[in-house]
RNA sequence: GGCGCCUUGGCCGAGUGGUUAGGCAGCGGCCUGCAAAGCCGCGCACGCCGGUUCGACUCCGGCAGGCGCCUCCA
């Protein structure tokens, strides 16, 4: 199998099984509800695992939980550790509902602390971090390979507003001190304050994994800074850290990236009422992971329908036939969803699609429900209706199945009742 | 100013130096009392301008447009 490397800008061959192949991803920072594009890289990470270990891989997945930050301070002044618990708690359940299990391990920023500030030390340490009023900051100057992740060159980075207790303005925070309106602090040897945004994930993977490990993944606009800036903390260590970074491309809604800062963002609860989880997730795999994917009622419209076309698959006659072979090989090839796809849509075989939709979470494509005896009757009686000419009455009880959610099929060999779509 | 990515038929979206992607929608047909589902048939696409080549959608260069990032963002 392989996938693209941000780090070498090429596909790269993991390790033959069985791995282990250790995965983190960053996850979100909660302080609202999370919105559809946040999805994607849970969406990703849990497929990942889910394929790896189809392949015969030892492949575990920790997915991380930022909570605290800026945002949530702003979001909630002097309430700030309520707003988080309570986010928290959306995102698992709106992740959950996706039904494709969780994570190995959702670590949170809050329950890290020791390991930040030991990581903090330790960089202090070897000067390649400095204390100053409270804060403590990362010294770029100190890595020459800055920049390497993302592409960056140091010197032309964009200066932000002058901050004059950084040495240099490329610096960037790895503990900041308490401030009015922010409940939630620790002390540390430089000061009561709370960790930065970057230092975190090089901890809790740290904990997580050691020193190295094999896949870090993520939205595209993390590259730089934060993953960038966790590259060079784990580095300044001696850590490998990450070997393989994946970045998935932005969700875009109305032209531009779906992003809370926008305020155009849809929440992942909100999709899942509207279109249902089996959508949303056929939805992710119809585009290449690395690419941008556009969320247009047309573009879900259309999912539905394929939706309804594989359940229509499990409606007829199961026929032997299909290449497993091709599908591993478009999924061992940087997870080439939309080509497993499209393969999927060729098949028939009803264990071998079932088996290829379970992957991905839509095993439940493959399931039927039963309609109420009610309904049966009813069809019967339309039946007869039809046999006797009647179709007037006929007309009307279909539709009146169809209030019922219900849509009926003739067939050669008679009717039968479907869940309408 | 810097860094990175993208541009394929009505829509979504793979892929390749010369050979059918696939899906959705649409049109025609079969089937049906009428539908639904299914099946059959139909589109010959690769932003623009150059270059390399026997031949480019695919390689190179330029241009245009779009997107992301530059220390809050998945």
């Amino acid at each position: 199998m392989r996938l693209y490397n941000t780090l070498t800008r090429r596909l790269e061959e993991l390790p033959p099984p069985p791995g282990p192949i250790r995965m983190y991803f960053c996850g979100p920072t909660v302080y609202q509800r999370a919105h559809i594009g946040n999805a994607r890289p849970f969406v990703l990470g849990m497929w990942l695992r889910a394929w790896l270990r189809e392949r015969g891989y030892e492949a575990i997945l920790v997915h991380n939980i930022t909570d605290v930050n800026d945002k949530i301070y702003e979001a909630a002044p002097n309430e700030s550790a309520a707003l988080a618990e309570r986010a928290t708690a959306w995102y698992v359940e709106d992740t959950g509902d996706l039904g494709l299990g969780m994570p190995d391990a959702m670590p949170k920023a809050t329950e890290s602390i020791p390991s930040i500030v030991r990581f903090i030390e330790d960089l202090i340490e070897g000067e390649f971090a400095y204390a100053v009023q409270g804060d403590v900051y990362f010294r770029v100057a100190r890595d020459p390979g800055y920049g390497r992740l993302s592409g960056q060159r140091p010197d032309q980075v964009e200066e932000q507003e002058p901050n004059p207790l950084k040495e240099d303005p490329r610096d960037f925070a790895l503990w900041k001190a308490n401030k009015p309106g922010e409940d939630t602090s620790w002390d540390a040897p430089w000061g009561r304050g709370r960790p930065g945004w970057h230092i975190e994930c090089s901890a809790m993977a740290e904990d997580a994994f050691g020193p190295a490990f094999e896949i870090h993944g993520g939205g595209l606009d993390l590259v730089f800074p934060h993953h960038e800036n966790e590259l060079a903390q784990s580095n300044a260590l001696g850590h490998e850290f990450a070997r393989i970074w994946t970045q998935n491309g932005m969700l875009q809604f109305g032209g531009e990236k779906m992003s809370k800062s926008l305020g155009n963002d849809v929440s992942i609860r909100n999709v899942l009422d509207t279109w249902g989880r089996e959508v949303v997730l056929l939805f992710f795999m119809t585009a290449h992971w690395r690419k941008p994917i556009d969320f247009t009622d047309d573009t879900l419209a259309q999912t539905k329908a394929q939706v309804e076309g594989f359940r229509n698959v499990f409606r007829s006659p199961s026929e032997p036939g299909g290449d497993w072979a091709a599908f591993e090989a478009a999924l061992d090839d940087d997870f080439n969803t939309p080509e497993a796809l499209a393969l999927l849509h060729g098949w028939r075989d009803h264990e071998l699609l079932r088996r290829g939709l379970e992957l991905f979470g839509l095993g439940s494509l493959a399931e039927q429900k039963k309609a109420s005896s009610a309904l049966y009757d009813l069809a019967q009686k339309r039946e007869d209706a039809r046999r006797g000419g009647n179709f007037a009455e006929a007309d009307r009880l279909r539709d009146e199945i169809d209030r019922a959610g219900w849509v009926v099929r003739d067939t050669p060999g008679g009717w039968s009742l479907v869940e309408k779509p």
